[in-house]
DNA sequence: GTCTATATCACGATAGAC
DNA sequence: GTCTATCGTGATATAGAC
């Protein structure tokens, strides 16, 4: 979806060295990305993060929106492989359950993915404008299906599946990207397994109940 | 909170033509830095758009930093006016819908500001880490009280509150600062009155009825 | 394939004329 | 109180030596 903007990809040669160091920077641009935004993000502090010279950064990505582009590929990939598709099939309560402790997992597990591209979401998306296509219309349709079927059948209250989504959403992203707001109102530095495992207890117990499904 | 930062207000003396422009510049401010952060926000952007010129915005505020930190302090006295307290002597579906309804009506009235706030939380907030201070901890503990109270009386399930009140500031903010997501998700450009209206509507009765509460 | 040196420009901030 | 001119810094990006 994304690779478009930006076609350069599978025609990379990628010696093992080169393989290696794109790695680097990428994960070094992540952090730079979450912790100040693509404008604010500097090639100098992404480079001193990587621990390779900072003109290196320009030889393996052709510029700062390049390489920004690559990183939020990077996440979207990520994204596809941690996350299964609510399954329709499945009881309601099972299915939540399971997607909810996913997107949890992944908001521990990968909370600066989680920030920069919310961070581009909050600034407008003018980097990613294409990624919000009709596609993504689509794949969303395909998510509120899911719920427009258990009401259907019964199973579930007649909510509209669309905010049911964004309530899924909302909740479990908000304990990556809010992560410091959160410990300081729990009073402590940062957020345990623990914090997260208690987290994701009481957003299924909420959730579930919520849109009316009687065990 | 906020004010002892830049200890710089009550001492301001304010013509009618300082005041006016100050209200301009900081309009113009919080627009810049809700889209591009504080790094990435320039001073130049931030006098074209406030009509002025470049050097008036320094005659105005020190620095970037102090600009900033009164845009902060503007938004959390908005957010002070705002919000009421929820009623621990209500009902819990009463006292619920009416603190769900602000929220969304904030929301959607000031969504820049929502997301200046959200972008510096998403850094790990180092402009305002005094915010989160104990007196932040106390503030918080008070809001989870009346949820324990409630479930104290068997009014609701007894869930840890310091969750629910994540969930309500999570879903809420959400419609402010994805804007855009939500917006391609509906298939449209920007959201209406009667999306909010819908969304206010879907929360609240999963949120009522997701903590427990039998009408 | 890698790094040093540098060109070019936009940034925040200020000095001083009006 | 307001605006013009400009300074110094640090940014992206590139040319070319190794």
């Amino acid at each position: 979806m994304l690779m478009e903007i930006g076609s350069h990809r599978a025609d990379k040669p990628g010696g093992r060295i080169r393989q290696k160091n794109e790695q680097i920077i990428i994960a070094a641009a992540e952090a730079e990305f979450a912790a100040n935004g693509f404008k604010g993000a500097t090639m100098n502090n992404i480079a001193l993060k990587a621990g390779l010279p900072k003109s290196n950064i320009h030889y393996y990505f052709k510029n700062k929106l390049q390489l920004y582009i690559e990183v939020l590929i990077n996440i979207i990939d990520l994204w596809d492989n941690a996350l299964n598709e609510l399954d329709a099939d499945s009881e309601p309560a099972a299915a939540l359950r399971e997607y909810i402790a996913a997107k949890m997992r992944f908001s521990r597990e990968y909370p600066l993915a989680s920030r920069v591209f919310a961070k581009e979401i909050l600034s407008g998306a003018p980097r990613i404008k294409q990624y919000f296509s009709s596609e993504y219309r689509e794949w969303f349709l395909r998510k509120t299906d899911v719920f427009s079927k258990w009401a259907q059948q019964g199973k579930i209250d007649p909510i509209d599946p669309a905010h049911i989504v964004f309530l899924l959403w909302s909740s479990t992203q908000h304990y990556a990207d809010f992560e410091v707001q959160i410990a300081a109102a729990l009073g402590k530095k940062s957020l345990s397994k623990k914090d997260f495992d208690e987290a994701t207890d009481a957003l299924t117990k909420i959730i579930i109940r919520g849109i009316g499904y009687q065990g």
